[in-house]
DNA sequence: TAGATGTATTGAAAAACGTCTATAGGAGTG
DNA sequence: CACTCCTATAGACGTTTTTCAATACATCTA
């Protein structure tokens, strides 16, 4: 379980609040997510662990892709 | 208005959120609030002024004193 | 197996943040 | 006015966070 700061903490970004508007569409793999933003892969992975960490999301590993999906059970509709 | 990142921002730091959970009990003074806190006072008043900035709290100047309180238009139950 | 592709990890630089001390500003009091 | 008290601001410092380039790891394919 994670407490409320550091769920706090995990919103509290604007690049990790838009990945999270972009899965409320649908699971997406990391390359597409990095092709969103103007930013670099490892930094994308970086703020989609921290999503993860805080079961803000879940993954799903398929071959070589990874899904990221939004975690229903932490999240709700904004 | 302020948007769901920076209201997110102000909730990410312990001594913020620590700071409206004395505020739900009613509104307080700064020194009040310095001296719950193992902090200098210009720290305290720092918090307060971000809480302030993303709409948190609201704040009143009664002679030397100022007093803050919780928005209520902003900030629901926990 | 070798190479290519997708993702994660590492290490370093830059920016943002929390904290302090020192000090300024405002309000009451002698 | 001079002094005291309460709060806010400024500047400095250390820590955390965000970001990137380089590289490692895993999986698929030829």
């Amino acid at each position: 379980m994670v407490n409320c700061v550091e769920f706090c903490k995990a919103l509290a970004d604007d690049t990790r609040q838009q990945i999270l508007g972009m899965l409320k569409e649908g699971e997406m793999c990391v390359s597409d997510i990095v092709a969103a933003f103007n930013m670099s892969q490892p930094t994308i992975s970086h703020h989609l662990s921290i999503l993860k960490q805080f079961g803000l999301v879940t993954s799903r590993k398929e071959g070589k892709l990874v899904y990221y999906a939004i975690n229903h059970d932490n999240v709700v509709e904004c």
